[in-house]
DNA sequence: GCGTTGATTGAACCATGGTTCAGTCATTCG
DNA sequence: CGAATGACTGAACCATGGTTCAATCAACGC
């Protein structure tokens, strides 16, 4: 009774694993979920649409592993740029801007990964990348109020409103063209979500300089 | 050769072919854009499947009925309580407040309405209403900006930006439970918005009393 | 009534895209 | 090597849902 899976062999199964997200993640950032299929996701992975099936139970599994991903990296990123920032509110205005920056970077992606529904299985997975994102405003926001920065008010709701100002005011079907003034348009949307909180003078206050925004 | 369409006839059409699209509607209502099938809504308008092609060259074309009819309803009753209001700027909060409140009155037909996609060919005319609904925003704000009212900012900007904001902070997936207390969110919301514009008191100034919002 | 014309029906058709699986290939170990 | 085991392939399968159309029905004008 032969064949202990070699180290080798674990190696390329886990390489092929991430190459099906991958190549997942690169339909949906060039046409969306509905370009997530199976057979062209496979093709672009360079395996048959039936070898899938090896690594994900289901297209919904694939997907969901999908917006995983995308969700820890992109939380990732935010909560690093946060927490370089001295105080509440300026870790608030980070948070904001990078969310900003990188979905301008990555529009079709972002969009699929809180806006775009696919089914009701699929949702589910959605709803986990919104709500560790409102989540993450959610605490940024309290914390602002609690140090006094921010008058009272529902975070939870803020933060909710907040995903939606930003993901319409960028990537919606009526955002401004950006091209070529991306970092305008990241600090005027950023500006005004922090008049949203009931911050008067942003920009007064240095709050909305932009930072280099992580690659990864 | 006789057949002559009688005036009876005529009527009979007519109100089919609004059968139609009502049924149209309250599938989107209640099930979203995907329970938006040929099939479902012939039996809710008491006809059969075929028969729908007679009114509609496709279901492309039922749903872009359909978006056009909301997209009037729905612009149409925020202009009614724009235009009542007394100075540009309880004119933007007025329609402002009626847009939630009408939101959260139809979530998921506005939802359908403004966000879910479908595919390519509905997705313009999902777009006029997004147009319509931020271009009427859009001009009640450079109203206000030129009376002074509101700081200078990229109307179109936070015209679309705003949109959003309703959409997710009402009737998003993370948006709170608001039965029981429609009125607190919709005035919460509302000023979180006046707030993203540049208006810091507007409750101070009353601006956001709620006013009956038609039914129609 | 009755012929003619247009409206209606609903089952068959078709396209799309996820899923399965019998056959083939590759790797391990004695 | 060669037997055993697992991975891979891709064409066939299936479900869903829009669309078509031959048969049927209803209304009009004579």
């Amino acid at each position: 009774m032969p064949y202990r899976r070699t180290e080798n062999v674990v190696r390329r199964l886990a390489a092929r694993h991430a190459a099906i997200i991958a190549a997942a993640r690169d339909a949906a950032n060039e046409g969306g979920m509905a370009a997530v299929q199976i057979a062209p996701v496979a093709r672009r992975a360079g395996i048959a649409a039936g070898t899938v099936y090896r690594y994900f139970p289901g297209k919904t599994d694939l997907v969901a592993a999908l917006l995983t991903e995308v969700a820890e990296r992109e939380i990732g990123a935010l909560r690093r740029a946060a927490d370089v920032a001295p105080g509440p509110l300026s870790a608030l205005s980070a948070a904001l801007m990078t969310f900003a920056a990188r979905t301008l970077r990555q529009r079709r992606l972002v969009f699929a990964a809180t806006t775009e529904p696919v089914d009701a299985e699929i949702d589910a997975a959605r709803l986990d990348f919104r709500k560790a994102l409102a989540a993450e405003f959610t605490r940024r926001i309290s914390n602002a109020i609690a140090g006094g920065h921010l008058p009272e008010q529902d975070a939870t709701l803020a933060a909710a409103a907040l995903v939606g100002l930003f993901v319409d005011g960028l990537i919606g079907p009526l955002a401004p063209d950006a091209s070529g003034r991306e970092r305008e348009v990241v600090q005027s949307l950023t500006l005004t979500a922090l008049r949203a909180l009931g911050v008067a003078d942003a920009r007064a206050r240095g709050l909305v300089v932009q930072t280099r925004v992580s690659d990864q």
